[in-house]
DNA sequence: TCACGACGGAACGGTTGCGTTTCGACGTAC
DNA sequence: GTACGTCGAAACGCAACCGTTCCGTCGTGA
C-alpha cells in the first residue's frame, strides 16, 4: 500500500517545481528532492513527467467551478471576474497556467487535459450566464457563449498574466461594466 | 570580420528553436545544429543563450508599430485588431511570444526587453488612438490608455493564444464594435 | 602572394538528468 | 513474530549539453 503522505508531498512538490522552473525544466529528480522522497517513490506512482502533470491537471478539473446566479448580467459578470482575478493572482497559478498553455501547443495530451480541466468548465459557466441573461431579456437571442468568454475574461487575463501590471482600485467593477456594454453591442 | 550570412542563419535558427522547443529547452548546440554552423560561430557572437534572445527581442522592438489614424475610433480599433490578429496568427509568433512571456517572470532582463519591445510600443499606439478619440469627442476626457489596451487586445489574445479556437467570419469586426462599446462604457 | 581570421568539426572534462537496480531500515497486516 | 512491501539512499550506464580548445580549410584584404 502506497503511503498517502508521500503521494501528497510529491503532488505539492510538482506544483512547486512547475511554478519555479516550468514544465520544460522540471525533472523527476528535482521533484523527489523538493518532496524529500526517493526517485523510486515517484516512479512507483507515475511512469513519466507527462503522466504526473496530466494526473494533476485532471485533479484540478474535478474541483469544478461555481456558476454565479446573481440575477443580473452585471452581477454575474462581476462575480466571474472576481473568481478569475482571485485565481490569477495566486503566484503559483499565474505561473503554472500560462506555462502549461504554452506546453500544450507541443503536447496534445496536455492540451486535452487543460481543455477539459479549465476551458470546458469556463465555457459552461459562460453559457449559463448568457442563457440566464437571454431569459431576462438582457441579451438578444442567439448570443454566443464563446464570444462572451472572450470579452469577459480576455481583458483580465491580458492585464494580469501578459502585461502583469497592478490593477487600480475598482478596476474589476470597471471591467465588468465594460464587458456588459461589449456583450450588448 | 564576422560573416553576416552566418549571423543571419543563427538568428533564424534561434527563432526556429524557440518555436519548436521553447526557451527553456533551447540549447546552443541545437541552435548551431539547426543553423548548420559550428558552436564556435555562435559563441563568437553572443556569450549566452540569454544574451542571444535579448538581442533578438531588441531587434524586433526596433521595427516599430504603425499607428492607425483612420479618423474614427471604430476604424482605429479595427485596424489595431487586424495587425494584432495577423501577428498572432503567425505560428512562430504565437508560440514564441507566450513562451517568452512565461520566461519573463523568471528573468527580469527578458521582462524588460519584452516590455520595451512590445508592450511599450502597444501602449504608445493605444495612447494615440485614445487621444484622437478624445479630441473627436468619441471618448470622455481622461480616458485611460492601459484600460483601452486591455479591452481591445485582451479578448483577441485570449481567443488566439489561450483558447486557440478558430474565429468565425467577421469576428474581428464584431470584436472591434464590442471594444468600442466597452471603451465608451 | 601571403597573412590573418572566421569557418565547421571534433574532442575535451564536467554537470545534470534519465530510468533502473540494489540495499538496509522501517511499519504494518496477518 | 514473521513476511511482505514501501521507504530513502545510492549507484548504475547512458545521453545531452555545457563552455572551451585545437585543428585544418577557406576567403578575403593588404
Amino acid at each position: 500500500m502506497l503511503r498517502e503522505d508521500v503521494t501528497d508531498a510529491i503532488r505539492a512538490a510538482v506544483f512547486g517545481e512547475l511554478a519555479a522552473v516550468g514544465y520544460a525544466r522540471m525533472s523527476i529528480e528535482g521533484i523527489a528532492r523538493r518532496a524529500g522522497v526517493g526517485k523510486t517513490a515517484v516512479y512507483r506512482r507515475w511512469k513519466s513527467k507527462l503522466a504526473l502533470v496530466l494526473d494533476l491537471v485532471s485533479a484540478v478539473a474535478a474541483e469544478g467551478l461555481p456558476a454565479p446566479a446573481t440575477g443580473s448580467l452585471y452581477g454575474d459578470v462581476r462575480a466571474l471576474l472576481e473568481v478569475a482575478a482571485h485565481a490569477l493572482r495566486h503566484p503559483v497559478a499565474s505561473q503554472v497556467v500560462p506555462d502549461l498553455l504554452v506546453e500544450a501547443a507541443r503536447h496534445p495530451e496536455i492540451a486535452d487535459a487543460i481543455k477539459s480541466a479549465l476551458l470546458d468548465g469556463q465555457h459552461g459557466v459562460a453559457a449559463a450566464v448568457v442563457r440566464d441573461a437571454v431569459a431576462r431579456g438582457e441579451l438578444p437571442e442567439g448570443a454566443d457563449a464563446d464570444r462572451a468568454l472572450d470579452l469577459i475574461v480576455g481583458p483580465l487575463y491580458w492585464r494580469l498574466v501578459v502585461v502583469r501590471t497592478a490593477m487600480p482600485a475598482g478596476y474589476l467593477d470597471d471591467l465588468a461594466a465594460s464587458a456588459v456594454a461589449a456583450l450588448k453591442a
